[in-house]
RNA sequence: GGGCGGUUAGCUCAGUUGGUUAGAGCGCCUGCCUUACAAGCAGGAUGUCGGGGGUUCAAGUCCCUCACUGCCCA
């Protein structure tokens, strides 16, 4: 690699090199370390594995790009620095995916049968399942590609099988008859998470019910129940009232018929009304209908009143019930036609509009059935209070922390979690069947027979697993997790990366995935050991210490992106366009705590242009370096990261100032990441590297940098020496520099770095190499103060020069009055004001200086000396202008100030540095006051 | 219905425990092809900090209230 540069950045060059790079070299594997303690300390993350059938999204690299620049500046730092990779089998999404391929082939899963399925899905991920992590080598993420997993490879199902067999035999998996939420579009049952509510309008229908024995004395012969799902009466077995409800009072116990249950209309079902408190005397008429196969709540009613549950939907939500006349609708069109078979019937009261809560699919959006079948549940309560336990004691902390209370809430709350599924594509539940005796066997291994009876004639239960499960065994599973705890105890992976240090992701994953996982590795890794064999504590049982949540990243209007909107930025697409280290620091840039990120392309031309702006600041240097060789300078860039922590006595005033900045530069950034404020710390690198070492260190030391003519004779001695150090200074700065930002921009940081060594880079890549401390460089206040003295008297001559059209060429000379100090400045840095500020001569003035041509401070008056070629009345004008809003500018300080300063409370109460400062600052602006009002009275009249 | 957030420059967002005259990027205006960079340089304009009330010597920051808005849970 050499030197020269091309003119303009051009990351389409640079990035598929570096990303192949670093994934053949294996620059992030990381090895099992030799033993568990190390003095270093680890960084252990877990990419949250993205769905196999999943493309890469803007969240997925927002999501990398957080946790790559965290990886990348713990391995800096000398830690060891572990991001485990891999991809969910995602049950239905991939299920999906294969059925749709066999349909276009005129084939279906149920034709081929599930063996020959669950080959086709394998094949479907060996064919395709890596795009996602493609994607992420090439946006070149830090992580171990040997430690890749998936979630179905063997060893991570062995790890499944054994936390549902421990569970089961603990007691805390049970399979039950309950309603589920039922998705017929997919024919499985569904999660309480899987499920979304939305509002809708429906329809309430008030339906009679006739009774049985006909009327009452007082003449009542029916009774009219509100329902929104009508078609459900086919499974009616009771009618309930309040009890309270007087109005029904008297019909509890009584028997009524229920229209069109039956296949022929003469045998119409019985049902009795009776009396429960979940029916509530405001809704509708006050008496609902119950049909617990059908609705949680009825069911619940059910078990309390021991009603039988009769099922009259199939798995697909059409009408089951051979020789009814609504056999087979669906279950919509089955609504239809008892509405207005009722109507016909007379039995149909009223019908109004009426606002529901719909449950719908989130994967296939069709609306929920509950529905009544036997699932195997997981008994949660015992593992929740593992999990609240630890976030309570500390031993993981959310950021942003008001995550902590949504966490909380919703585990004080939890309920039995449904974890199978009706598909074909997952972890199979390790259960079988013996029709003979009976028996249900769950075994860590496949049984060949039922030990009860000895037939060998047994079903494995055909349900798979929720594909969480899985996923939330993954902290340890990873690490080769087996359950046995001699064995997981001499684990060393297990034992050195577990608990993992952080998890990043993002909110929407915090039930279904960040809460699994606690309380899953609060369960199972409680029972191994320590290394040294003593028992685990729920501290070290965690399988994460910190979680960071990150926003949503929604298009530049804010809106979420959608297929359906077409707004949606695919990061490849915008990564060629823009190079990958832009997009990430514009990510970055934005990622404030708590805020949705609104993704604009104007952001990241603003950042590729810091990029364009970096690279040609290493072309600068390199051409510096050039010249210094062939003038014969040495240039040593040294590798020893404290090389600069004592300077030479000779280093130049802004040497020493940019050392001093990027100290605390270093500082603000290590503090700003430890604290997941990316946004701070990517403005900070930004703002130095443009604002600091760019606008002003590359012009000043400029002045430094006159290697004279080669074939000369060597000049004089202290130059040589100034020249010396400044160039160190120059390329160490740089350097450090370079680090600094490598892991925000790791592309172009290390095409840059490896340019400047020139093919000697003192390691295999800038990546490994130390991050920048600000001890690594020494802080001098007094540099820094004399440079922002000199910045500002610099940044006041020109805007003045500006104001009197003064050409940029052309140079002019300057008065000055001020503290000697800053006399003194001026003084010994002629060179540097001539060269910023074109001043061809200082002149000192011993009274103030006011006027058109003049500019005070707090610290000094400045006056650039300059005839006007005409002073035209516009320009009085624009200058009236200006320094009449000035004025009043200044008049609002000083009354403010006046009014504080008056104020005996302020005076009395406040603390002395304040009153000291506001005290200070009034007498400044009242002189800034007189001198902008002489300079207007000083102006011609208009 | 319950919970959590947001409202600051034209746009997108910062703003630490209340403390001196509220910042950044982009955009906008003016002038410059100054030999690292026109993806650049220099200069400039822009805010009743959502409304109202309160606490305080002092409020963008704390409290109450209203309005609008987003997310999560039921």
């Amino acid at each position: 690699m050499s030197r020269d540069l091309p003119k303009a950045y051009e990351p389409a060059e640079i990035e598929d090199r570096w990303a192949q790079f670093w994934v053949a070299e294996k620059l992030f594997d990381v090895p099992t370390p030799p033993g568990t303690q190390d003095p270093t300390g680890r960084f252990t993350q877990l990419l949250p594995p993205p769905n196999v059938t999943g493309r890469l999204h803007m969240g997925h690299m927002l999501n990398q790009t957080e946790m790559d620049i965290l990886g990348r500046w713990h391995r800096m730092r000398g830690e060891i620095s572990l991001w485990v990779p891999g991809t969910d089998h995602a049950g239905i999404a991939t299920q999906l995916m294969v059925e749709r391929q066999l349909l276009g082939e005129g084939s279906s899963r149920e034709q081929i049968g599930r063996e020959r399925f669950t080959e086709r899905v394998w094949q479907w991920k060996t064919t395709y399942g890596n795009a996602i992590l493609d994607q992420m080598k090439r946006l070149g993420a830090s992580v171990d590609w040997s430690r890749e997993y998936f979630t179905m490879d063997d060893r991570l199902s062995v790890a499944v099988r054994e936390a549902f067999v421990r569970l089961y035999e603990q007691g805390l998996i049970y399979r039950g008859e309950r309603i589920v939420n039922w998705d017929p579009a997919q024919r499985t049952a569904v999660s309480d998470l899987e499920v979304n509510h939305e509002e809708r309008l429906g329809k309430l229908y008030s339906i009679r019910y006739r009774l049985l024995d006909g009327p009452l004395a007082d003449g009542t012969n029916s009774i009219v129940i509100a329902t929104t799902r009508p078609e459900t009466l086919l499974g009616d077995v009771a009618v309930a009232v309040n009890p309270s409800d007087e109005r029904y009072a008297k019909l509890v116990g009584k028997l009524v018929t229920v229209p069109l249950s039956a296949a022929e209309e003469s045998s119409d079902r019985q049902i009795p009304i009776l009396a429960d408190d979940w029916a509530r005397p405001e809704f509708g008429t006050g008496a609902v209908k119950v049909t617990p196969a059908h609705d949680p709540n009825d069911f619940a009613l059910g078990e309390r009143h021991g009603l039988p549950r009769p099922t009259v939907m199939d798995e697909t939500g059409h009408i089951h019930l051979p020789g009814s006349p609504y056999h087979g609708l669906d279950r919509f069109a089955a609504r239809e036609q008892i509405v207005k078979d009722l109507d016909h019937l007379g039995l149909l009261v009223e019908v109004k509009d009426h606002t529901l809560t719909l449950a719908t699919s989130q994967r296939s959006g069709v609306i929920i059935e509950p529905r009544l079948s036997k699932q195997w549940f997981l008994k949660i309560q015992p593992l929740a209070e593992k999990a609240i336990q630890a976030v309570d004691e500390g031993h993981i902390h959310f950021t942003p922390e008001n995550y902590r209370r949504t966490y909380d809430e919703w585990m004080r709350n939890i309920h039995d979690w449904c974890i199978s599924r009706q598909l074909w594509w997952g972890h199979r539940i390790p259960a079988w069947y013996c029709d003979a005796c009976g028996k249900v066997i769950v075994t860590r291994e496949t049984q060949p027979a039922c030990p009860g009876c000895g037939i060998t004639d047994i079903r494995q239960e055909t349900d798979v697993l929720d594909t969480w499960f899985s996923s939330g065994l993954l902290p340890f599973s990873v690490f080769g997790w087996t359950g046995d705890p001699t064995v997981d105890q001499q684990n060393p992976d297990l034992q050195a990366f577990y608990p993992t240090q952080l998890l990043v992701t993002g909110s929407d994953i915090i039930f279904f995935w960040v809460a699994r996982m606690i309380m899953f590795g609060t369960y199972f890794m409680l029972d191994v050991p320590m290394p040294d064999g003593t028992p685990r504590t729920l501290a070290n049982s965690v399988p994460f210490r910190e979680v960071y949540f990150h926003a949503l990243v929604r298009d530049a209007d804010r809106q979420k992106m959608s297929k359906t909107k077409g707004n949606v930025i695919d990061p490849i697409e915008i990564v060629t366009r823009f190079g990958t280290d832009a997009v990430r620091f514009t990510l970055a840039s934005m990622a404030s705590p708590g805020t949705d990120i609104a993704f604009s392309e104007a952001r990241t031309e603003g950042n590729r242009a810091f990029a364009n702006k970096i690279w040609n600041a290493a072309r600068f240097l390199f051409l510096q370096l050039d010249r210094a060789e062939a003038a014969g300078y040495t240039v040593t860039l040294s590798s020893d990261p404290t090389a600069f922590t004592v300077i030479p006595d000779a280093t130049p005033r802004e040497s020493r100032w940019i050392l001093s900045r990027l100290s605390a530069v270093c500082g603000e950034i290590d503090r700003a990441l430890a604290a997941y404020r990316f946004d701070e710390a990517a403005s900070a690198v930004y703002q130095f590297f443009w604002g600091e070492l760019c606008d002003w260190y590359l012009e000043l030391v400029k002045l430094r940098l006159d290697f004279g003519d080669p074939n000369a004779e060597q000049s004089t001695h202290e130059r040589n020496e100034v020249t010396a150090i400044s160039l160190a200074t120059l390329s160490g700065v740089f350097e450090t520099s370079l680090r600094l930002l490598s892991p925000f921009m790791p592309f172009l940081t290390e095409e840059i770095w490896h340019a400047l060594y020139n093919g000697q880079t003192p390691a295999k890549s800038i990546a490994l190499t130390r991050y920048p401390q600000a001890t690594d460089l020494p802080a001098d206040a007094a540099a820094e103060a004399a440079l922002a003295t000199l910045q500002e008297l610099i940044v006041t001559v020109r805007a003045i020069r500006k104001e009197l059209g003064v050409s940029e060429k052309e140079a002019a000379p300057i008065q000055l009055h001020g503290e000697d100090r800053v006399l003194a400045l001026a003084e010994a840095n002629a060179d540097m004001l001539a060269r910023m500020a074109r001043v061809s001569a200082v002149e000192f003035a011993e009274a103030p200086l006011a006027g058109a041509n003049a500019r005070s401070t707090s610290g000094f008056d400045v006056a650039v000396i300059y005839q006007r070629p005409v002073s035209s009345a516009a320009d009085v004008a624009a200058e009236r202008g200006r320094l009449t809003k000035d004025l009043a500018r200044l008049e609002k300080g000083l009354v403010a100030a006046d009014r504080q300063l008056g104020n005996a409370g302020f005076m009395a109460k406040a603390p002395a540095h304040i009153v000291d400062g506001l005290r200070k600052q009034s007498a400044e602006t009242r002189a800034l006051y007189e001198k902008v009002r002489s300079s207007l009275e000083g102006l011609p009249p208009a």
